[in-house]
DNA sequence: GCCGTTTTCGGCCCGACTGTTTTCAGTCG
């Protein structure tokens, strides 16, 4: 089976980490070659489509950050699924001196010479090196280097994962904007990186504070509770680690210049790299505090939208600055319009204490009614998932009484807010729809989904939904995927198949809200989107409270560049029925 | 290594913090 394109980014990452390790070769010209192993890793990671595709088509050439060496590397490495070159780079730099960069504080320039002075080959013998007292006698490097390496081996083993999930993040940035956001002389604090730009999981977590007071501010973010170790303390800049393991890093500025700050933490670094070569061209300087001309002047920006205007852009909002085409199209004008969580006027994936819910249904409308909607979707399990106490067919009539009742309360109390009833069918191991037609004919809409089985192999498992798009009664096709982030992968589908078939039969796709979801994520959304796929996005939510979470799959469809009118809960409760009783109709 | 509305050769973003340095390299983002 063909490299995946993540698969090819890993291989190209690590040419980068062994060829910087293995020092310039060719003088600096080495620091640039590494840089053009890692912006094809990241360019690999983003494209929309398997990159093996591009290559049966002979067009690896337009994929951006291919020249000539990296075609015929990719080349090879699909044709034959190994690379000459990396095997090579392997048997040089064994996988144990690799392991050392994980070690915060250690980067390539050190591993080389704890490898070539002292023989040092793996983590195990670099601890041993350090409690020996042996790395302290290195050029460049001190009793203090050597006790910081041996506390980032520590952090390192208590580490779970590099990164954490937005989701667990969110709740700790914004407790921590409150305490940073009341020291005295604060006028301003955000948070900037990954997690502004919306991204899924989060290595860091970035904050700017615009202060006329750094030592106040820098203080209390140092001496917060939750602290297991400082690991910067400068007059502008900290950086500690929490006790979870999540590292955060404070900024702090004059508030003058808030917009150009904001501009540069918020990243990502092959976007600031693209802005910066604009700024360039101009004769500009771009840093943290604003453009610098050739002669020295400086300029000010208190906003992002002013420092962008005066490099001849428009504002391109956080969850786009990845350098995928963004920079191109806020030049020319035509930035998309991205869906905001106004545009949604409903959620179609929640459960009720009818299966696996918290609340019963009125009280999921309540709360869908506290967001600003006009309908939900009840979604409750059906029958064969009965961990979570999965709907028979006579349970979904009784429901539809239910349903029923609670919207005659409402239209009572004048409200013209609607509770549609819907179930999130399981697609069975073997295909089948765990509910019989004659019942799934009765609801508003159907939402299909996979629970079990997920590592079939790929024909089978493709198959399987494949055989629910082509249910008419079925209208949307639940976190298709089936991954859950950190935990485990989803489906192996084959998804170029899948979308072309859900466009199609207009089988709707999800975009599941559930920050351990996230599902489909932003590169399947945006492609789905380009063959044709309708959407939703929904929380599945299990009390109303989940509602909430709709925030993080508005940051998927946003770095998709989705645009709302796909999205079909963008649209009024009467175009969303006439597209339940029409769709499939051909 | 890649790349081109000043370039097919000569560039390639920019600064804070730390530690081991008497002037700067390494690391990080």
């Amino acid at each position: 089976m063909a490299l995946s394109n993540q698969q090819l980014a890993t291989i190209f990452n690590d040419i980068a980490d062994r060829l910087e390790i293995q020092g310039d070769v060719e003088g600096t010209s080495g620091v640039f070659k590494t840089r053009s192993y890692r912006t094809i890793a990241e360019n690999l990671q983003a494209l929309q489509r398997p990159v093996a595709d591009i290559w049966q088509e002979g067009k690896l050439n337009e994929v951006p950050g291919v020249g000539k060496a990296i075609h015929d590397k990719i080349d090879e490495l699909l044709r034959t699924g190994k690379l000459d070159f990396y095997e090579r780079l392997r048997a040089e730099v064994p996988d144990g001196v690799v392991d050392m960069l994980q070690v915060s504080g250690l980067g390539p320039k050190r591993i080389k010479e704890i490898w070539s002075k002292l023989g040092v080959m793996s983590l195990s013998e670099l601890e041993a090196a350090g409690r020996a007292g042996r790395l302290r006698h290195l050029p460049k490097m001190g009793e203090k280097t050597e006790q910081k390496i041996l506390a980032g081996i520590e952090s390192l083993k208590r580490r779970a994962t590099g990164r954490m999930r937005a989701g667990d993040v969110l709740p700790i940035a914004s407790q921590m904007r409150e305490l940073l956001r009341a020291v005295p002389g604060v006028l301003k604090v955000e948070y900037a990186g990954s997690l502004r730009r919306g991204r899924e999981t989060i290595g860091d977590l970035d904050f700017v504070a615009a202060t006329t007071d750094p030592a106040a501010v820098m203080h209390v973010f140092r001496s917060q509770p939750d602290i297991e170790e400082v690991l910067g303390a400068g007059e502008t800049k900290s950086s500690v680690r929490l006790s979870n393991g999540l590292q955060v890093d404070l900024r702090a500025i004059d508030p003058s210049v808030w917009g150009a700050a904001m501009q540069y933490f918020t990243g990502s670094q092959a976007h600031n790299i693209r802005v910066r070569e604009i700024a360039q061209r101009q004769k500009l300087s771009l840093n943290e505090y604003g453009l610098a001309t050739e002669d020295g002047a400086r300029l000010s920006f208190d906003t992002e939208e002013a420092l962008y205007a005066r490099l001849g852009m428009a504002w391109i909002p956080p969850e786009m600055r990845e350098d995928r085409g963004e920079i191109e199209v806020a030049q020319s004008g035509g930035m998309p319009r991205l869906i905001t969580r106004q545009d949604l006027r409903g959620d179609l994936q929640m459960h009720s204490t009818w299966s696996d819910g918290a609340a019963d249904v009125m009280t999921m409308a309540r709360g869908a009614m506290t967001m600003g909607y006009a309908y939900i979707l009840i979604t409750d399990h059906s029958q064969s998932l009965g961990i979570a106490n999965g709907l028979t067919p006579e349970r979904v009539r009784a429901q539809r009484k239910e349903i029923d009742a609670v919207n005659r309360q409402l239209l009572d109390e004048g409200l013209s807010f609607r509770v549609l009833q819907g179930v999130e069918v399981e697609v069975k191991s073997d295909g089948t729809i765990d509910l019989p037609d004659d019942v799934l004919s009765e609801l508003d809409l159907v939402q299909a989904s996979v629970h079990t089985s997920l590592s079939q192999p790929r024909e089978r498992i493709t198959e399987r939904v494949l055989n629910a798009i082509r249910n008419p009664h079925i209208d949307i096709l639940g976190h298709p995927s089936g991954r859950l982030i950190n935990e485990r992968e989803g489906g192996d589908y084959d998804w170029e198949v899948l979308f072309r078939a859900a466009a199609q039969h207009d089988v709707a796709l999800e975009i599941n809200a559930d920050p351990a979801r996230l599902d489909l994520n932003e590169t399947h959304a945006r492609r789905a989107v380009e063959l044709g796929c309708k959407l939703t996005i929904s929380t599945d939510a299990h009390h109303p409270s989940g509602l909430q979470q709709i925030i993080f799959g508005l940051s998927v469809a946003r770095r998709a560049w989705i645009d709302p009118d796909v999205v079909i809960n963008t649209w009024p409760l009467e175009k969303l029925r006439a597209w339940a009783a029409h769709r499939g109709v051909e």
